[in-house]
DNA sequence: CATGAATGAGCCTTCATTCAT
DNA sequence: TATGAATGAAGGCTCATTCAT
């Protein structure tokens, strides 16, 4: 039974995503969620044992999946400019492909549940590897200011690429997206 | 008959920002946030016709008085670069004296709530002036991008500025505004 | 001032029983009534000591009226039929022109409020004058019954012609009432 | 998993009518309802959506039940008087024995809550049966008027029996009983 | 007398969670 | 494991009534 149960799993995960992509966590009724997916209420809590675990649950296991993905390469033998755009590039296609992951964990962040997701998880490198930074700051490449600021400032920056994308006042092309990198780019350029 | 006491009416605003600042608008329960105030909850009905009333008019109150604050030009005669920076100091200060203001704004432009807002309200200014961005591409300052963009890519730099500020990253100084002023003004010059 | 007051009470009498009449006892709001009249609510609170005593005194009001106009006259010398007759068509035309009083009276009867009508009112004289009844079974032209019960009878298609009339199955002419007079008589008579 | 019990089903709706029969539909308060039964406030929304569909599922069950009823002709070889007789007791026997359906009934079909029950259920047959009366007229032996209005007629007296049974004002006896139908044969014969 | 603000009591309804099969 | 019934706790809102001017 093994299959059936993993299938049930991530239904479950799935439709909390959507919901809280529409209407936010005030949104996910134990209720609504269960016929969503078309299994009793009473399911859900054999496999989450209340709310705030399954809320819980998914952020931590979305976040550890994130960090997984995200430092690995990039160690190709770029110049630095095309690494960093590499990254950015990088970014901008996961957060657009996995939007409702991405909202579900920036409304996790602002909310109490946050609280409750393991220090360790939370403590995982951060997105844009500060690795990258250090070498662009030894080339001299890159402005003389922490990482965190740095990789703040650009994951803003970032953040608003995609939000012009999804409200369609960009478009997912070369072209867009090469302006919205050279913001990003100048901002941070020594 | 009593007289409708306006130090009332604005205990329950501020009241309101309090509980969204720390809760989101899940945790405004009418009850709790009447006993906040030390009034009934009946009386709260006295003010606003229900608790979606409550939180659209405060929104609706809110957006008027800072599209009213933002207009008063920079008209003073300074080089433009100058003048970018007036209004970012501006924005800066305001965002910080007024944290519970902006985060309710926020907070609604993102909810269900803003749907109720009064159109004519909605269609206020922009914060940053067009007028400045659309200077700034005449003398040839500025990139030639829609001023939508532009306007995004500050908003966003300004926003986490002032949150870095809240978080303690980085302090309120000459120096360091400068560094992230810095930033956004890479950002955009053409 | 005695006369505006007058105005005020009978505006208030008068809009209750319209509110009764559309949508019953449960219509009434003290707010409701106060504000459709154009007065403030406290100001009920002047003429009437709470919600109860306000049907409660209209209601004893127009009982007392009711049993006043009733008994009267009749005492034409006309043949025992007829007299009959005139009692029906004087009540089938009073029915009708207090539409909304007799409503009034009805659901009082049927509430809780009515326990609270002085028992010398609801003792008053029955509608169709006992007298009358009286004297039509000593001419031996009624059925010798109580006359409790030849009242109810009577007053049972008495109200259902009313009602006819209302719901317009039938006409306010000489036809249509003599026919329903038909009926009622033809049951009683010996 | 608990299987839903007919049994409570049924004394929800038993209580409803008590308490409709005592106090009017202002008198359905959820938690008293409740409270009577012996369940949960929240058990009663299991069983029906809120308050207006617990009024009017049971006002439709009942009207179906009384149409399903009705209709069992008098088909029996008798003289037309003691068919429309053997109704007439028919009709006093279950108004007695089923005063508070009746009542709940009545009630409904003057509240706003009448609107919300099925028309397929608001068009069933008439309580007494337009055959009946089309025969009787027929044999010439029923006055010459509409159906509709005969049967408003004869309505009005039964239901004036019955309410003076419940009052006690007369006996559930042969006596009283052929007494109070003679008022009605008398009306509407020819 | 007149009024509008203020309130407490109470009602309907929702929802996460547990029960019992 | 799976389920639908059952429930307690809580929240939003209404309304008759009183307060204070």
């Amino acid at each position: 039974m093994r299959i059936k149960d993993e299938t049930k799993r991530l239904a479950i995960i799935d439709n909390t995503l959507d919901i809280v992509f529409e209407k936010g966590f005030a949104g996910v009724k134990m209720s609504t969620l269960a016929k969503k997916i078309g299994i009793s209420v009473s399911t859900l809590y054999v496999y989450y044992k209340n709310k705030e675990d399954l809320i819980v649950s998914i952020a931590t296991e979305l976040i550890e999946q994130q960090t997984k993905n995200s430092i690995q390469d990039i160690t190709e033998d770029l110049p630095f400019k095309l690494k960093m755009k590499a990254m950015w590039l990088y970014w901008i296609n996961f957060s657009i492909n996995h939007s409702k992951e991405m909202n579900f964990i920036t409304q996790v962040k602002k909310s109490p549940y946050y609280d409750k997701v393991p220090i360790t998880v939370k403590e995982s490198k951060s997105r844009l590897g500060t690795d990258l930074f250090e070498l662009g700051k030894r080339e001299g490449l890159l402005r003389d200011v922490s990482n965190e600021i740095l990789e703040s400032v650009i994951s803003a920056i970032l953040f608003e690429t995609v939000n012009l994308i999804i409200n369609k006042k960009i478009k997912l092309n070369e072209k867009d997206i090469d302006v919205m990198f050279s913001f990003a780019w100048n901002a941070i350029k020594s």
